[in-house]
DNA sequence: ATGGCCATTAGCAATGGA
């Protein structure tokens, strides 16, 4: 079972890219963020004809998520409404789209779309402050249902120094700051890991270079597209590999797409990835 | 040390992203 995240930095900009990545790698789940299309204008027919379904939760010009499947995706949510005992911080929260769940065998995937936060002296990083803590207490109701959680997407923080092209320079600043770690802490709590370290332990692994600065070029990028695990989930895990091949496409996304391969359900050797094709990656 | 690129919009200049 294969489940991926990708910040495509506009849907429709990205449609072919996104369709080249499905046949290439063919992922059971592709969580997309930063689709930046209304419901109405969201381009679900590309999919759906080459056997996808297609959920998704946007808006104009900014923000939105979105899940592609070539398989039923059940109970399908989206934002916090529904899950939160709605008071007017839950609607103010909520009138940006950055979240949606959905079930697929019995894991339920929780698609995120974090907020920048801008500055650390800026409106947007309290709304990111917020944003969190309101992530933490869906989170704290989705335990009640008992269901084996995979929380991803486009956290906007980049964890550890590690995670970092130059730590001494961008530690303490925007998506490396104290306050932002420590909310990221708290809404993982003891059950959610991080399952990229879980392969990986060494630095210079990025999944987001930005646009100025040659930072591609220059391999100087941020890891701050994640996929954590419950217990149960990690367990399975058989690898976590950023894609970063498509960030060097004509017109890319600044985001690399993110995935985790599991032994869920029971599945046979051979459709285990080889590491000769996820070297390629 | 500064700022740089890209996508979008009742739209060619301003805003948000990270």
């Amino acid at each position: 079972m294969l489940i991926a995240t990708w910040n495509v930095n506009s849907i429709r900009t990205r449609l072919n890219q996104v369709k080249e990545w499905l046949e290439e790698i063919k992922p059971d789940l592709l969580c997309l963020q930063e689709t930046k299309v209304d419901d109405l204008f969201f381009p679900k027919e590309a999919f759906e004809k080459d056997g996808y379904q297609v959920h998704f939760y946007g808006q104009k010009a900014y923000n939105g998520v979105a899940l592609i499947s070539p398989h039923h995706l059940e109970d399908v949510r989206v934002g916090f409404q529904g899950e939160l005992k709605e008071d007017e911080e839950i609607r103010n929260l909520s009138e940006q789209k950055r979240i949606i769940s959905a079930l697929i065998e019995g894991i339920r995937v929780v698609n995120v779309y974090v907020p920048n936060g801008s500055s650390l002296n800026s409106e947007k990083y309290l709304y990111k402050i917020k944003w969190l803590n309101c992530l933490k207490k869906y989170l704290i109701e989705q335990e009640k249902r008992n269901e084996p959680l995979c929380i991803l997407g486009d956290f906007n923080i980049a964890p550890t120094s590690k995670d970092l092209h130059d730590p001494d320079r961008l530690t303490g600043g925007i998506m490396a700051s104290k306050a932002e770690r420590k909310e990221l802490e708290n809404l993982l709590g003891e059950r959610l890991e991080d399952v990229f370290r879980v392969f990986e332990t060494d630095s210079n692994h990025w999944s987001w270079w930005d646009y100025r600065t040659s930072a591609w070029e220059r391999d100087k990028g941020w890891r701050i597209d994640h996929i954590y695990l419950s217990q149960e989930l990690l367990r399975n895990a058989r690898s976590c590999i950023i894609h970063k091949k498509v960030r060097g496409n004509i017109q890319p996304s600044d985001h690399a797409p993110v995935a985790v391969d599991l032994n869920w359900p029971e599945m046979e050797e051979d459709d285990f990835y080889s590491q000769d094709f996820l070297s390629e990656l």
